[in-house]
Order: C-alpha cells, then sequence, then structure tokens
DNA sequence: CTCAGCTAGATTTTT
DNA sequence: TCTAGCTGAG
C-alpha cells in the first residue's frame, strides 16, 4: 500500500487518504483523477479495512464506470465485486427494481429511451389538440427532462407555470406523458433518478437501509450532475458524510442536457467543513498548450479557480491556420497530418475535432479524396439503429404487452398491412376501455383478421417462449418469425441490417454465457441502459473525428481543433448569451487540454453554411490565448502559391460530383448546374406546370436567390412552389 | 397502404 | 446545401 501512495503527488495522496468526511477533488485536465478514485478505494479496502459492500461509486457512463471496477480489481482483487461501481442510471434501476412498488409502479418496469418518448410526447401533443409546430417534440421532450431533472412534478410544474401560456401547456403534456408511462408501467431515463428520490423522500425506511449500506459514497464528474442527481447524493451521504465527489467545474459542458455547475460550486454549503483539495499538475500536454487552457478559461468568472502546470518541456508552439474557405481548411488539415505522419505520428495518434457534427462532412470528404484513413466517433450508436430498436420494440412487448409505444412501433414492421385507420380503430376501443392497445387487440380476437390476428398469434407465441429458451434463442425466433429477416431480403440496406441483429444476438448469447443468473428483465435493462461502451477502438491506425463534447475524457499526441471562428466556435447560438459564452469557452477548455504535445486551432475566412457563403472573423478564443504561443499561419497572404492547388480542389470535387465525365479537361467551372427555374414570373402571369396543369400566379415572394410563388391552378387549387425548382412555364 | 416528392429546419447528447 | 419527416397522389 506504501507503494501505492508513493506513487502519488502531495494533493493526490490527500485526496486518496481523506476517508472521513466530505471531500471535493477538483481534478483538472490531465491530473490523474482516475488513479486518485481507484487507488482511494483501494486505500479504503485495505488501510482501513471498509467492507467493499459499504461503498458506492457513481460515474456517468459505463466505460467510466466498467474502467473503474476494472482497474480496482487490479489493485484489490475479487473484494471490488461486492462494492456498487455503477452509473447513476444503473444504480437507481437496481434500487427500483428492489422497491417501485412503494411508488405505485410494478417492479416489472420498462425503460424508454429517447426515441420512445419522442413519440409519446408527439401522441400527447396530437391528444391535445395543441398545434405541433408551435409544440415540436424536440423542445416539448427538453422541457420535460428539464423538469424532471430539477424534480418537478407535472403538478408542481403546473402549478409554478399557470400564468405563462406557453409552459402551461407543456404542463398539459406533461401530465398527460407522465399518465401515459404510468399507465404502460413504463419509466423514461430521468424518471429513474426522479422516481429514486421520491423514494428515498416517501420512504425513509428504504434511505435507511441504503444510507446504512453505503457509508462511503465517492462520485466522478461531479460537474455534470443535474439537480435530481445531487439531491440524490445528498439524501444518501447527508447523514454520515462520508462523501467524495471529484470534478472540475472548468470541464462542466453539459448545461443543455441538465448538468447544473452550482452543484459542484456548492458542494460546500451542502456539505459544510468540506475538506476542498485541488490537483492542478498535469501529467499529459505540454506546458504551451496548458498556458493556452489556463489563458481562455480564466476569462469565465465564478470559477473555483485552478491553474494547471506540468513538470514537462514547454513543446511545440499551437499552429493556427486561417484558410480561405472551409475546403482549403480540410485541406491544410489533410496536409499537415500528411507531414506529421512522415514525423513518425501514427493516424491513431490524432483526433481532428468541431463543434457540430456538420462541421465533420467537409473534412471527411477531402480525407476520403486524400486516402487518409478516418473514422468518426459517435455517428449513429449501435442500440440507436432501426433495425435494433425494431427487435427491442418486440422484445420489450413480449416482456410487457401493456407497452403501447412499442406496440406503435412493430406492429406494421415489417408490414402486415396495418395502417392508421386500423391503428385508429384499436385505439378508440382501447380509449374506451381504458386498457393498452395489446389488451384492446386480445379482448376483440373476433374483429380482427389478416395483420392485427397475425401479428397477435405471434407476439403470443413468442411470449409463451419467455423463460423456457434462452435468450439468444428468443431473439432469434423474434428475428424470424416476425418476418423481420425475410423483409431485410428486399431492403437496401439488409446485409448490413441483417449483421447488425446477428451482433445483437450473439451480444445475447454473450449475456446468457457470462452473467450468473441470466434473465429476461436484466438482460432487457443492460440494453438500454448499457449503450455500445465505446466503439473507439485505439488499436486502429485511423484519425479519429468527433465533437469535442465527445472528446471529453480521452487525449490524443495530436489535437486539431476546426472551425476556429467567431460563429462556429463559439456557435452562432451562443453569442449573445454571456453564460453561453462562458460554457462554449469550458468546451474550448476542454478540448485544448485533449492534446498531449501538438495542438492546431484551424479556420477559415469563408465557409459555406447553410448553402450559403458567409465571412467568418477568428474565434473570440483566440485573442485569449498569449501570441508568443502560436505561430499563426494566413492563407489569404499565400493565397497566390496556394489558388493553383485549391483549383484542383475544387476541380477535383466538381469531378466527384458528376461522375459521368471519365477524363476530359478540369475546367475552372465551379459554376453549379444552372437551375432551370423561373424565377422571373410576376403575380398575375398565367403559367403551366406539368403536373398540376394552368394556373395564375396569386403571390411572388423573393427568398435568397429563388422565389416562392403561391399559385392557384385550374381545378387544383393552390399551390406553394419554388421558382427554381417548380417546373413552370410562362403562358401570355 | 405506400412511396415519391416537398418542406422546414439545421449545436452539443454520458443514460 | 442536405436530410428527415410529413403529405398527398396512386
Amino acid at each position: 500500500m506504501n507503494d501505492i501512495l508513493n506513487q502519488l503527488n502531495p494533493p493526490q495522496r490527500e485526496a486518496v487518504t481523506a476517508t472521513e468526511g466530505p471531500v471535493l477533488v477538483l481534478a483538472g485536465a490531465g491530473s490523474g483523477k482516475t488513479r486518485v478514485l481507484t487507488y482511494r478505494i483501494a486505500y479504503m479496502l485495505e488501510e482501513k479495512n471498509i467492507a467493499p459492500w459499504n461503498i458506492l461509486a457513481i460515474t456517468f457512463t459505463n466505460k467510466a464506470a466498467n474502467e473503474m471496477a476494472d482497474r480496482v480489481e487490479a489493485l484489490v482483487g475479487a473484494a471490488a465485486n461486492d462494492m456498487w461501481v455503477r452509473t447513476f442510471h444503473s444504480a437507481c434501476v437496481r434500487i427500483l427494481r428492489r422497491d417501485i412498488e412503494r411508488l405505485g409502479y410494478g417492479r416489472n418496469f420498462n425503460i424508454i429511451d429517447a426515441d420512445d418518448q419522442k413519440s409519446l410526447v408527439k401522441e400527447c401533443v396530437r391528444e391535445l389538440r395543441l398545434s405541433e409546430d408551435e409544440f415540436p417534440h424536440r423542445s416539448v421532450l427538453a422541457e420535460i427532462s428539464r423538469a424532471k431533472d430539477g424534480l418537478y412534478t407535472p403538478e408542481e410544474y403546473c402549478r409554478e407555470f399557470a400564468t405563462e401560456y406557453r409552459l402551461s401547456q407543456v404542463g398539459r403534456i406533461y401530465t398527460l406523458y407522465q399518465n401515459k408511462l404510468r399507465r404502460s408501467n413504463d419509466v423514461d431515463f430521468d424518471d429513474l433518478i426522479m422516481l429514486t428520490v421520491r423514494l428515498f423522500r416517501e420512504c425513509p425506511d428504504v434511505l435507511e437501509y441504503y444510507r446504512n449500506k453505503f457509508k462511503y459514497i465517492l462520485v466522478d464528474e461531479y460537474q455534470d450532475t443535474n439537480p435530481a442527481q445531487n439531491e440524490l447524493i445528498i439524501l444518501l451521504a447527508g447523514e454520515h458524510r462520508n462523501i467524495c465527489v471529484v470534478g472540475d467545474d472548468d470541464q462542466s459542458i453539459y448545461k443543455f442536457r441538465g448538468a447544473d455547475i452550482s452543484n459542484i460550486l456548492e458542494f460546500e454549503k451542502a456539505f459544510p467543513n468540506a475538506k476542498v483539495v485541488r490537483l492542478e499538475q498535469n501529467y499529459r500536454s505540454t506546458q504551451n498548450i496548458l498556458d493556452a487552457a489556463n489563458s481562455v478559461i480564466k476569462n469565465n468568472t465564478g470559477r473555483k479557480g485552478k491553474h494547471l502546470w506540468t513538470d514537462g518541456e514547454k513543446g511545440e508552439n499551437i499552429q493556427v491556420y486561417r484558410a480561405n474557405n472551409d475546403f482549403d481548411e480540410a485541406d491544410y488539415i489533410v496536409k499537415q497530418i500528411r507531414s506529421l505522419a512522415a514525423d513518425g505520428y501514427r493516424y491513431g495518434d490524432i483526433a481532428v475535432l468541431f463543434r457540430a457534427k456538420s462541421s465533420s462532412k467537409v473534412i471527411e470528404d477531402c480525407f476520403m479524396r486524400a486516402a487518409l484513413p478516418y473514422r468518426v466517433l459517435s455517428g449513429l450508436r449501435f442500440y440507436d439503429r432501426k433495425e435494433i430498436r425494431d427487435m427491442i420494440a418486440y422484445l420489450r412487448l413480449i416482456k410487457n404487452p401493456d407497452d403501447d409505444v412499442s406496440l406503435r412501433r412493430i406492429i406494421n414492421v415489417p408490414s402486415r398491412k396495418i395502417g392508421k385507420v386500423t391503428l385508429d380503430a384499436i385505439n378508440s376501443m382501447a380509449a374506451r376501455e381504458g386498457v393498452s392497445l395489446y389488451r384492446a387487440i386480445s379482448g376483440h380476437l373476433e374483429d380482427f383478421k389478416g395483420g392485427v390476428a397475425e401479428f397477435y398469434t405471434l407476439i403470443e407465441n413468442l411470449r409463451s417462449l419467455v423463460g423456457t429458451v434462452p435468450i439468444d434463442e428468443l431473439v432469434q425466433r423474434v428475428y424470424e418469425d416476425s418476418g423481420y429477416e425475410k423483409s431485410l431480403e428486399k431492403d437496401e440496406k439488409g446485409q448490413e441490417r441483417a449483421e447488425n441483429i446477428g451482433e445483437l444476438i450473439s451480444g445475447a448469447s454473450h449475456y446468457t454465457e457470462t452473467v450468473d443468473e441470466p434473465n429476461f428483465d436484466d438482460y432487457m435493462d443492460n440494453l438500454v441502459l448499457v449503450s455500445d461502451v465505446d466503439n473507439y477502438d485505439e488499436d486502429t491506425d485511423a484519425v479519429v473525428m468527433m465533437t469535442m463534447h465527445a472528446s471529453k475524457g480521452l487525449e490524443f499526441p495530436v489535437v486539431f481543433i476546426c472551425g476556429f471562428d467567431d460563429g462556429v466556435f463559439p456557435s452562432v447560438k451562443a453569442i449573445f448569451d454571456p453564460e453561453e459564452i462562458q460554457e462554449e469557452r469550458r468546451i474550448c477548455y476542454v478540448a485544448i487540454t485533449r492534446a498531449r504535445q501538438r495542438l492546431y486551432l484551424t479556420g477559415s475566412h469563408s465557409r459555406m453554411v447553410f448553402g450559403k457563403t458567409s465571412v467568418y472573423k477568428p474565434s473570440r478564443f483566440l485573442n485569449e490565448i498569449p501570441e508568443e504561443l502560436y505561430e499563426l499561419t494566413d492563407a489569404r497572404e499565400e493565397m497566390h502559391a496556394r489558388a493553383e492547388q485549391l483549383r484542383e480542389t475544387m476541380g477535383a470535387m466538381m469531378q466527384k460530383k458528376e461522375k459521368k465525365m471519365p477524363t476530359a479537361t478540369v475546367t475552372m467551372s465551379a459554376e453549379k448546374p444552372k437551375p432551370t427555374g423561373n424565377v422571373n414570373l410576376k403575380a398575375g402571369d398565367t403559367v403551366s406546370h406539368p403536373k398540376f396543369g394552368e394556373g395564375v400566379i396569386i403571390s411572388a415572394q423573393p427568398v435568397g436567390n429563388d422565389v416562392h410563388y403561391k399559385i392557384n391552378f385550374n381545378g387544383v387549387g393552390e399551390k406553394n412552389l419554388l421558382g427554381l425548382y417548380a417546373k413552370l412555364t410562362k403562358i401570355n
């Protein structure tokens, strides 16, 4: 054990050995946070003889939880198995599975995911006869989610916002949404936390049980907790106060998901006399990179305050490049990577970070053309794929026939010729009798034949298999018997989809083989809560591209941060709000501190956004970095030198777009094919359209370089058409 | 019921 | 400009 302590620097050692009482560890980027957490647990077990089952370690991601569990096990061996090392959500599931009946839910509740939430909200909006334009599911869902993060029940929410029209309507949606969830015994991600808090508040004996059980609590990434999660921790640790939270207020970048930075800033209010430990020595980056990060983040207010430093070298200067346009920017990145490769870097050592996914496209194209190996991280997650979600919907319906959301999803997938009309009929039947859709069907079997009857038999048959066949076989049977397998034959993406389902099935057999007591309910929890950990495989030698958010917690020898322009990063959406700018600045801090040796910041004087070319100034964050830390290259000054290459790039792009021309001459026709449409028509003109026949223009509204026509066609009625695209001919 | 064609919208997303 | 999701014609 002394060995272990000797491997730590003084503040790290302090954080590890302060096992009693509240501790706040402010862990700067790259300061050995994970090491502190794992050593602390090892220290508690070995030196303090604390029983492993008295320890609760909470993380946000499964990846972090698994990593922590593995590392602790490596230090102390099997004792690690008796601890709870879990994500907030999976810890809550486990607690709720035991006692949720106290809140009137059934113990076999299903956990619905974002996609189901979306359709449920839509359904609610429609049922309440509200406009889907005014209450788009996206923002309503965010609103509901924030409400739950803030521990507002529907009733409290409605009361709170009764006087404000929009929010009071959202309150109605929230109420209906919650009722629907409850009726089908479903909970969403946010419910997992909120219901656990409710359970603790309403059932003191339950809270007492867990307070006794978890005498020592650790929370990782504390800056990312939302109010509900914070309350959960306060409830659990409030009595014994053996709570250690680790985080970095400067790395709080998930406000939009409900994370509340004040949880970490005000930790000492919740736990007076907390010991505060700062980990500021950095073991990752060069001093230049740290200086840049420090100088940016110091512009934020209300920080706990930290100053990163290293024993290591000053390192290379940061390279700043201002391109002429976004193609040129991508081109620069490719060229630099080539020369880095020549310097001995592996592609896998290099990461390209961007603020928004949309920025990746230009760069990807450029990499593709240059034949540089790359991967984009965090595209579609495995369990977000349509075919996987369809399979899961079947499984969920089998598990819980009252799960209307899942039923709607797959009753006609693959097609059983069950359309809106039939579904509406079932729906009103169910509403009339106050039962779920599936029960409505089973109660009126005589009324249904064909598709619906077929579907019912299918589900009943599959249901009878639960518990009698292994889970992987069950999944296989769903896949075959539902006709899904067959339907993929006609699907152009069928091959890939079949492979994904194959992976789901092998995942299921892996589960059956590795888990002590495999059971269907538990398998389903894992399916929803455990996304495919991380498809980031460090062994493949390819440049990684990802959002700055996704890069949190990772590190790379070389980092490119692209789109370093005001309006791109910081995002336009943040530019007028000082709070948002502070959040962007934290994102910037996170991004910069990913780099170990070399950092590139690239921007562009102009870029294509939404089809229009706009002009950009350098990111304001660049002004916050002292000039002596970087070398600036401005393409504008080298314009002439580069003009030739640029032309080639553009030429190659044009060629790629119009595959027809084999070789020909690469001309400089950057002009796109002229839109054939007619934009010179006026109100009153008579026109002819291939489909709608003749009509008279009622109005012509210019929209950009296009014109928006409202036309009254004879016998057809009013149509809205765009001049550039509609095939309109003027008739005199 | 299905599919083509149009429209509106277009940060970030650990669970 | 690109694309996901909705609408309306077959």
